[in-house]
DNA sequence: CGGGATCCTCGGAGATACTG
DNA sequence: CAGTATCTCCGAGGATCCCG
């Protein structure tokens, strides 16, 4: 989704610009559970790419969805954790989740 | 978003791909609240293309989402209206917008 | 009125190589 | 381990013209 094209101010369309992107919601959905290395996540999203990783996990960190803690250590650790704004998306993540099941059980009485 | 690369089948990714895409969100919203003819939506949704309405309105009826009712007369009437399914969506945009809400008002604090 | 057909743009997404 | 730096690709989204 375009999220630097313009689209009206209405609060549904601000929550889609900041979730709306390809692999957000299931980073954020993964880190509804809990805090998440950066490796960690690359292998549980199959198919992502570091640098994809990156700019979305920079993306909602800009947008204080995501806290970014780095530990001073070697070797390196991070971890990414759900900031008091991030774990207020939880209803919605909740409630896509429980529709894409009803969805998925009515396609298959077609 | 592209809603045609591989996504992981689980639930909420279903859930972005029939929704997710720049003014789908924004066609189910005034849906939501009542048929509308398709020069409605398109003078309503300021800045959609007719291709992009079209498309996105043509995507959301072979999804379920949405039933489109010609009515045989001169000049030609078209109405779009929700699905049962469609309308089974209601919570999830209601979240959203709630939760967009509350976001505009923590950017005011900073 | 409600589109269909065509062509084009732009940026999200991916692949690869390299680094503190 | 956790990135950064480039390059490339592709398709959603947009513009324009035409039609029953």
């Amino acid at each position: 989704m375009k999220l630097k094209s313009e689209l009206p101010a209405c609060p549904v369309a601000t929550t889609v610009q900041l979730i709306g992107s390809k692999w957000k919601l299931l980073i954020l959905r993964n880190l509804l559970a809990r805090p998440w290395r950066f490796n960690e996540l690359q292998k549980n999203l199959e198919g992502i790419s570091q640098k994809v990783l990156t700019d979305s996990l920079r993306s909602m960190e800009a947008d204080g969805i995501v806290t970014r803690t780095v530990y001073p250590e070697v070797p390196p650790r991070v971890e990414y954790s759900l900031s008091e704004l991030g774990e207020s998306m939880r209803p919605i993540i909740a409630s896509m989740e429980q529709w894409g099941i009803a969805y998925k059980k009515s396609l298959n009485k077609e």
